[in-house]
DNA sequence: GTGAAAGCGCTAACAA
DNA sequence: TTGTTAGCGCTTTCAC
């Protein structure tokens, strides 16, 4: 094989432990013994095994991130933003997509439990029917960060946007210009954040006086056939809404796919916002007006926040960081 | 510590050379024998240690994707496919972004010659100005599958699409349509797949009479304000193009941005096709014509080449496999 | 069919 | 300041 610390010991006449300690900069060795040390092994172009370290030290020097998808600009920011900081401070970043499949999520963190990793950066699946492997995980003392997607029964750190302010917020702005009949696309499951946003367009339904019988929350999927189905269906129905909040990316731009076959014009009969992090939102037929999610500082925060739960061994799982999103007005609420 | 070969072993009255036999499923260990391992493991919940398993076996069951940014919705595919298949071998999925900088690119790289990884999918920077870094891994024979931006001085693996010939459809597609003046919107540095796209580009140029001259190739650059000006300056000088061809997703989108601040009208005054893998390029302002790229499958045969490589130890680095782009028409070249 | 023992390459007591 | 030694947890001869 390669070079190894035995052989550097051997040729220089040291000792590993001598050689060990002159590498990791110990203050133990005299810099004369170092120099020559580093020299030798510079080279020789020696490279540490990183197994047989990782087996003594116990760290690997890898986090995971799992995520349901990549598609979602949300989610491919927020590995920006994660990979970033990782890369900073000398970790590897490995990631998971569970495809919004609990048996994958489960599966996916299982394999946690032989020291692959060292924390665990999340997102949940939306339809989080039990949450055992993720409390199994908290309990194996192995840090762990949830970001957007948070899992309420498990006691984790927490990254989040202003769900509920930025719901309110969304269906606030539509009413104020001028939708009478609103729709939620919401997201079956029971993720923390979509609840969130759905009480938000509920509270600013109340505030205006408006009826939440009247305007409905509809349950979207992770399907696009089935989505564009229940979208096509709300708008044609008796009762077609006149602005609609999406409440997470891709309900938005399918509502506008629908809304294109159907020869619907956004917005003068149907206004869209949605929770989104496209760059080109700006773009879109007419642009969209959005509920932008600092999605990179998100993964940012999450990362820091992991490393300081790494590094610092500060118990960190009561942190809840929030950090608030921002309406955009474009054309699709005008 | 967990649980360990060695105390299933004492617990069992075993040694733990025929635990670790069993667990492994040897011929060697009598059914008998497996069973009660197998059943005492589970019922501890065992999990083998990885590092200490690495260190024997010499592999890590990571793959590592390097990547210029993870934004571009052509790469976010990419992992996509990337991972599935990755995860249906069991393999683990390293992401590192290079953000277009070879330093990081090498230093990154750098990093893969303590065996963390089993394997390399790469797409590498757009300014290689160097790439001795490439060659010195082949030289360690590690695995290593370019997809998409290869490059060329290495003797490798590659995934590609057909970029000279879609690069002489889209342009062949804007004359068809009326465009008389046309401009091609490069990417600075010495890519090959760009350099592909562009000769396209010019042979359409030349099969149709058109002078190389007066339909210039502008070099972008990844930064964003610097790439505005640039399609700016083009767009308002004397000899405005009526028909550009973007060869990367963001240049396309760029473009539609500078238009929309200078009130050009897509098609009628300019038309524009970029090659991309957007989902929602049917919904931009206007529909957006792509050279839609195999992005999913280019990440996951990429990655199926890798394994034949890695598990059947075959030596694929004269494989080259070109998925074929589709030209989609929409609105923007009408 | 099972076990003893020698490492994989590195780290960290503890000794010198 | 340097060296000796005993592992980390697992795999793999080779002997029984």
């Amino acid at each position: 094989m390669g070079v190894t610390i035995k052989k550097i010991a051997a040729d220089l006449n040291l000792a590993v432990s001598t050689v060990s300690k002159a590498l990791r900069d110990s203050y133990e060795i005299s810099p004369e013994t170092k120099t020559r040390v580093f020299e030798y092994a510079a080279r020789l172009n020696y490279v540490p095994n990183l197994y047989a370290s990782s087996l003594k030290r116990r760290r690997s020097g890898n986090i995971a991130v799992v995520l349901p998808e990549v598609a979602d600009s949300f989610f491919s920011s927020a590995i920006d933003g994660i990979e970033e900081v990782a890369q900073s401070r000398g970790y590897h970043v490995m990631v998971y997509l569970t495809h919004e499949d609990v048996g994958r999520e489960q599966s996916i963190v299982h394999e946690f439990r032989n020291g692959r990793v060292d924390g665990v950066l999340m997102s949940v699946v939306a339809n989080e029917a039990t949450y055992d492997h993720l409390i199994e995980l908290g309990g194996r003392d192995m840090p762990l960060v949830f970001f957007d997607r948070v899992c309420e029964g498990v006691h984790s750190a927490q990254v989040v946007t202003d769900d509920f302010e930025s719901g309110r917020k969304a269906t606030q702005h539509l009413i104020d210009r001028g939708s009478k009949r609103l729709a939620f696309l919401s997201l079956a499951g029971d993720l923390a954040i979509i609840r969130l946003r759905q009480e938000g367009y509920r509270q600013a339904l109340c505030d205006n006086g408006l009826d939440e019988q009247k305007n409905p929350v509809v349950y979207c999927t992770h399907a696009e056939v089935d989505n564009l189905l229940l979208i096509r269906t709300l708008l044609q129905g008796d009762y077609r809404p006149d602005g609609i909040v999406g409440s997470v990316e891709k309900v938005a731009t399918q509502t506008y796919t629908i809304c294109h076959e159907l020869n619907l014009s956004i917005p003068t009969q149907v206004r869209v916002v949605g929770f989104s992090h496209l760059q080109i939102a700006g773009l879109l037929n007419p642009s969209l007006t959005t509920i932008t999610q600092p999605a990179f500082e998100m993964g940012k925060t999450a990362a820091m926040l992991l490393f300081r739960g790494l590094e610092e061994k500060a118990d960190v799982r009561s942190e809840k960081i929030i950090i608030p999103s921002v309406l955009v007005a474009r054309q699709s609420t005008a």
